[in-house]
DNA sequence: ACCCACATGTAATGTGTTACATGATTTT
DNA sequence: AAAATCATGTAACACATTACATGTGGGT
C-alpha cells in the first residue's frame, strides 16, 4: 500500500488538490511510482475518511470547486513511520526478456525492431534526466541535505537507463550480425 | 494480458501441469515476469476454455490426479502473433525511491540500513546470475541462436544488477559522510 | 471549429495478493 | 515429530486500467 504514502510525500511540503498531485506524478515521483487521476481521486477520499489529510473545498469563479488536501499530524506520523521502515523490493516484470525465451519462433527483424524501439525509449527518458539535472541540480556537491537526497533518485533513474541503453545496443549486436 | 503468454512460452517445447508450470516461472522466467499458482491455475483454466492449451488428466497411484497441459495449434498461432508485436514497457516502481523524496524527515541511518539491505539483495541476485551463466552458458560465443537469445536475459539480469549495486554504493558514500 | 488546461468524479473490468483448504509421501 | 514436496483448487480482497461523464475558458 506506497500509493497513500506516495501521497503524503507530494504533501509534505505542499498541500494540493487531487488534480495537483496527479501532476506531481506525472512530472517527478512518476518516474518511480505511477499512479492516475482515478487513483489518486479515490485514494485521496479514503485517506480523508482515515484522518491522513484534510481536505477543505474552495469555491471558484469560473472554474469548478476545488479540494484542497493537507497533510494532518497523523499523516505526518504515518508518512515518518512508512520512511524508517524498509519496503520490500518491487520485483520488475519486463515482457520483452520473457518473449526472448521464445524468439527463436520468429523473425529476427522482429526482435531487431523491437530492441531498437526500446533503446530508443531509454535514450529519450535519459536525455529528459539529463534535462531534469542541468535544470534543478546544477551542482549536486553543493546541494543541501535535503535536495541531495532527491538528487540520489534522478541518479539511480539515469543509472538504470544507462545500463538499458548498453545492453540494447549489445543485443543489436547479437542479432545484427 | 501478459501472463498467458509467458504460460505459453513455458509450454513452447515441453508440456506441464500448472505445478511444474509454476516452478518454471520461479527457476527462470520468474525473474522478469512473477505468477504465483493461484493466479496459473486461474489463467490455465480460461485458457484451456479458448483452446489455447489442451489439458489432459493423469491419474497417478499414490499423488493426486495431476492435469497436462499442452500448447495447441492456436496457442502457438497466439504466441507468435504476440511475439511479433512490440509490448509497452512496464513502468517501474520503486518505493524507496519514493522515500528519497522526503528522506530528510527521518534518521540517516534507517536510510543507511534500507540502502544496505538493497545492495545487498542485488549482490545476491547478481551472484545467483553468476551462477547461472557458468552453469548453462559457459561459453556463449558458441551458443546456437536459440539459447543465444535466452542468455541475453539473462545479461539484462545482470546488467540491472550491476548497475544497482554501483548506485547503492554511491548513495552510501553520500549518506555516511 | 477544435483541442488543451482546469477540476472533479463513477463504474466496470482486469490483474495480483493473501488467506484458506486438502491430503499423501518423503526428507530432516 | 516436523517440515518440505507433490498437486490441486476457491474466495476475498486490494490495486490498477479503461471507459464514461461533465462543464468552462483560453489558445490555434
Amino acid at each position: 500500500m506506497s500509493l497513500r504514502h506516495a501521497i503524503l510525500v507530494t504533501l509534505s511540503d505542499t498541500e494540493g488538490t487531487g488534480y495537483e498531485i496527479t501532476q506531481r506524478f506525472t512530472s517527478g515521483l512518476g518516474h518511480f511510482w505511477q499512479a492516475s487521476h482515478q487513483q489518486i481521486y479515490q485514494e485521496l477520499k479514503r485517506m480523508a475518511r482515515e484522518k491522513l489529510v484534510s481536505a477543505r473545498a474552495v469555491a471558484q469563479e469560473t472554474r469548478p470547486t476545488k479540494k484542497i488536501h493537507r497533510i494532518t499530524a497523523t499523516g505526518r506520523k504515518e508518512l515518518k513511520r512508512w520512511l524508517s521502515v524498509p519496503s520490500k523490493r518491487q520485483p520488475t516484470r519486463n515482457a520483452f526478456l520473457i518473449k526472448l525465451f521464445a524468439a527463436h519462433l520468429i523473425d529476427r527483424d522482429h526482435i531487431i525492431t523491437e530492441l531498437e524501439a526500446q533503446l530508443a525509449h531509454h535514450r529519450d527518458l535519459l536525455a529528459h534526466y539529463g534535462e531534469l539535472e542541468a535544470l534543478h541540480f546544477p551542482e549536486p556537491e553543493k546541494l543541501p541535505f535535503k535536495y541531495r537526497c532527491m538528487y540520489l533518485s534522478l541518479t539511480r533513474g539515469i543509472a538504470s537507463e544507462s545500463a538499458g541503453i548498453q545492453w540494447c545496443e549489445d543485443s543489436l549486436a547479437v542479432f545484427r550480425k
